[in-house]
RNA sequence: GCGGACGUGGCGGAAUGGUAGACGCAACCGACUUAAAAUCGGUUUCCCUUGCUGGAGUGCGGGUUCAAGUCCCGCCGUCCGCACCA
């Protein structure tokens, strides 16, 4: 019988070997130079699946890499543990939303561990335990004293039915996703955090950030969304209701000022409100505009409706020009300052606005200066020269804005301005399962910080589920407090915090978790920043954002000192697989169908044919989704492992194939058998030892650059070679080191291997190989000859051949003569050792 | 609408401007075997009946270069992000 590598006996017993001898716990005080390795840690939805594996995957090559290379590594795990799932479930099950969560993190630390991930298990946290939220609460306060929380009334979804605050992706036509109730726009008021304090920080730090995705860069750049223009405010002609003698508008193209035909004001702008009390019609106008909805697609296909205010302002550069005011469904309440002047020629929205209601429509740029009366037929938003503006006319657009800011700041009318599209972040949210905020309202007081000596503020356990809304709200006894100031009667603050907080500082925990405080600088400082964080791209926005954020915050409050979180960041692929559907539509799991006669896909259970759908992200409404679970118990851990990390980039999706899989699978018992055979052999093998030191080169550098696809063929081509050779020393040493090379992606393979050919100690400890320049080329070259660039012939030569011998050589070519005919070369190029191109 | 990425065999994908298709999957042929599994060897970009003095070939059309998958210009297609941001 022939010897193969059992993963069933050999996977559990090294993990618990490494487990035995802690070989992967992080020592703060180590004296070694530190690598944090960080991959974003799972929402405990109670199973991992493959696009999990293959996250953690990549992360625990690179983690136990940079062990072998001499590093303290901290490879941490936890869990994002609040979050509405927990809620839905007790709603659904009638279990606790903690039983749930802590019943699933216990099935997932499972399977976690049955992949053999490197993970320093003693700082595992979880988000729901007040171990944890506790210190959340206390930052919370510190920000609070840093003047970076405020408290705001704030528009919101809102489902009737289920009394609850709905995100706009919770919001599906008009109506909550799961009661089905049409959504009704609520004011609330609400917590928020100054991240906008740091919009221009955010942005220009991203400059720095060398080692993340420039896609990822480009995206929170564009978030953040700045803009320089000017900000003014126009006069209004006569008295107003509420008493404004102003609207201020904001613009990025200020030279188009002459051009204004009209000024709008948000539904929500202070004055509409004013004018709402005075006026029905204004009020019923300002009504419907808030009934629409907010999602993208409804935003796009609105009209564009106005109410004539019947009020007018003066025209800044020209006081006999006035300007109707209008009430415009388009204008942005939290963008600028709710209101702009319209400039219908040049821009695309209010061409729209101004065509429905009869406004006027003036040219005030133009390609030349003869083309000033050229009629608009559309909005002609790209810069040019300046025509029909006055002190303007001849300067191109840049210019001529720049010099409207100036003449605005001389006069005192109006000042340059940069704008950001960021908007402060709100984190309360009418939910139970989440850090309460460390707030008590109090009717003399206002809202008072918990003191520090009550925190953690606990979750009450006994909560129901049976009715819709916030539990929080109808526990009786939770609410109930004293005011932390003056001792009256005063009541608890209700909101959650956003679980994206929960997120914005687990790397900081996981690098020091001291009992009585988040974290001890010194020692967080020692890990941070986290040198690779990998993770999905979906999280390129909201989670790095507000991360990033947070740091910045904490150094607001003198807590910590990093520049960024996150030096290194990379986003991987999707685990994609093929989809099914039968003729009558329904979506068909890969286990319900089989091939049939000629290839052809069929239903299992009916025979029934089936049309192959697209390649997708697995997901469960698709019925794509390959189970990991059973695909470990057969193929064992690294076998999984290697898949996740072949074929595709890791940047990429990867397809997940049965196939794949299997040559997987192959790869290990080839690789088990290549170290059983038997050592001791004599001799050198010069080619091999090449081909060796090549490959240890190349795996490290294609580690190094996360490109595990490319270290994986280079390890098969090791394979191969060794394979291939005869008994050796050489080959020995092979053998050996392919291990090594082999051991940060399949180390439960290594370890057994390397326990059975009798090396010391484990692989896990081992140091990582190191190549031999002189070894990593060959004496002898391939050198292509081309005619003309076309490739005719080659010759093998020795390293370093001269330009001459190398042009008389190819030149010599029987190949290269017959091409050539009589004629002689006009010219030849020689690149030493590659190529020589004959032109002729 | 704005911004970005990508397009290479049957499939996933390799290729510092220098021999396109490494490596894997799949398929086919063969070896071993009573047989199967496992394993090993070989073939596989396309076209011409065949080719180690055949031709074409990296979405399409141009260009730069001795030489282009790679650089530049213009199209086409696919995917992703943002989206009434003044």
């Amino acid at each position: 019988m022939t010897d193969r590598f059992d993963p069933a006996v050999a996977d559990p017993a090294w993990q618990a070997r490494w487990a035995e001898a802690n070989s992967f716990v992080a020592d703060s005080a180590s004296p070694k130079p530190k690598a944090y390795v960080l991959e974003m840690f799972p929402y405990p939805s109670g199973r991992i699946h493959m696009g999990h594996v293959r996250n953690y995957t990549m992360g625990d090559v690179l983690a136990r890499f940079r062990r072998m290379q001499g590093f303290e590594v901290l490879h941490p795990m936890g869990w994002d543990a609040f979050g509405m799932p927990a809620e839905n479930a007790a709603i659904e099950n009638r279990v606790h939303p903690g039983a749930w969560t802590r019943a699933n993190i216990a099935a997932m630390r499972d399977q976690l561990k049955r992949i053999g991930f490197a993970i320093d298990w003693s700082r595992e946290l979880s988000t729901c335990e007040p171990e944890y939220y506790g210190h959340e609460q206390a930052l919370f306060l510190d920000l609070m004293e840093a003047g970076l929380v405020f408290r705001k009334e704030s528009e919101v979804n809102w489902d009737p039915v289920d009394m609850t605050v709905l995100a706009n992706e919770q919001v599906i036509d008009g109506k909550g996703w799961r009661s089905g109730a049409p959504v009704e726009r609520k004011q609330l008021s609400q917590w928020f955090l100054k991240i906008t304090d740091f919009a221009e920080d955010l942005r220009s730090g991203l400059e720095g950030l060398e080692q993340w995705p420039d896609k990822v860069r480009l995206m929170q750049e564009n978030w953040i969304g700045r803009s320089e223009g000017l900000e003014f405010g126009f006069r209004l002609a006569g008295t107003v209701p509420g008493g404004a003698t102003d609207i201020a508008v904001f613009t990025t193209r200020s030279d188009t000022i002459f051009g204004a035909s009209f000024v709008a004001i948000s539904p929500g702008h202070r004055l509409a409100e004013a004018l709402a009390a005075e006026q029905p019609e204004a009020a019923s106008f300002i009504a419907t505009c808030k009934q629409g909805g907010t999602t993208a697609a409804e935003i796009e296909t609105a009209e564009k409706r106005g109410f004539d205010t019947g009020l007018e302002v003066i025209h800044p550069l020209d006081s006999s020009l006035k300007l109707p005011v209008w009430i415009a469904n388009f204008v942005l309440m939290d963008y600028g300052t709710g209101a702009l002047f319209g400039v219908p020629a040049h821009d695309a929205r209010d061409f729209e606005f101004a065509t429905k209601y009869g406004l006027p429509i003036r040219r005030v740029v133009a390609a030349s200066a003869e083309d000033c009366n050229a009629p608009v037929v559309e909005a002609e938003t790209g810069s040019g020269i300046a025509v029909n503006s006055d002190f303007l006319d001849g300067l191109d657009s840049a210019t001529a804005a720049g010099e409207v800011i100036k003449r605005a700041e001389t006069a005192g009318w109006g000042r340059g301005k940069t704008q950001y599209r960021l908007r402060d972040w709100g984190v309360s949210r009418q939910r139970y399962w989440g850090t309460p905020i460390p707030v008590i309202h109090c009717a003399q007081c206002g809202p008072v910080g918990v003191p520090r000596d009550q925190l953690p503020v606990v979750l009450p356990e006994d909560v129901e589920f049976d009715v819709p809304g916030n539990p929080l709200d109808r526990h009786k006894a939770w609410g109930k407090v004293d005011c932390p100031k003056c001792g009256a009667a005063a009541r608890r603050e209700t909101d959650t915090l956003d679980t994206f907080v929960n997120s914005s500082w687990y790397f900081i925990r996981f690098a020091s978790q001291p009992r009585d405080q988040p974290f001890d600088r010194a020692e967080a400082e020692a890990w941070l920043p986290v040198a690779q964080y990998i993770g999905g791209v979906e999280h390129a926005i909201l989670h790095l954002l507000y991360a990033r954020f947070w740091t910045r915050a904490l150094e607001r409050t003198g807590k910590l000192s990093i520049a960024e979180p996150f030096k290194g960041l990379f986003t991987q692929g999707m685990v994609t697989h093929e989809t099914y559907q039968s003729m009558d539509g329904r979506w068909l799991s890969p286990d319900e169908i089989e091939l049939g006669e000629g290839g052809a896909v069929v239903e299992r259970s009916t025979g029934g044919g089936v049309s192959r759908g697209r390649i997708e992200k697995m997901s469960k409404s698709k019925k794509n989704v390959i189970d990991p679970e059973p695909i470990l118990d057969r193929y064992g851990a690294d076998a999984v492992r290697w898949f996740m990390l072949s074929d595709s980039p890791p940047e990429r999706d990867l397809l997940w194939s049965i196939g794949g899989i299997e040559g997987a699978a192959r790869f290990v018992q080839r690789v088990w058998r290549l170290a059983m055979l038997p050592t001791g052999a004599v001799g050198e093998d010069l080619p091999l030892q090449r081909r060796l030191h090549r490959t240890i080169a190349a795996v490290g550098e294609a580690i190094e650059g996360l490109q595990f696809n490319k270290a994986v063929a280079a390890l098969y081509e090791l394979t191969s070679a060794i394979e291939k050779a005869a008994p050796s020393a050489a080959r020995d040493e092979a053998v050996r080191t392919l291990l090594l090379l082999a051991a940060p992606m399949v180390p439960h393979l290594a370890e057994q291997a390397w326990s059975r050919r009798g090396e010391p100690g484990m692989i896990a400890d081992a140091g990582w190989p190191v190549h031999d320049h002189a070894l990593l080329v060959d004496d002898e070259v391939t050198i292509a000859v081309q005619v003309n660039g076309k490739l005719r012939d080659t010759l093998t030569a020795p390293r370093g051949l001269g330009r001459d011998e190398a042009e008389a050589l190819a030149l010599a070519l029987p190949k290269v003569r017959s091409q050539l005919g009589e004629q002689p070369p006009r010219k030849v190029i020689v690149v030493p050792d590659r190529l020589v191109n004959i032109v002729a």
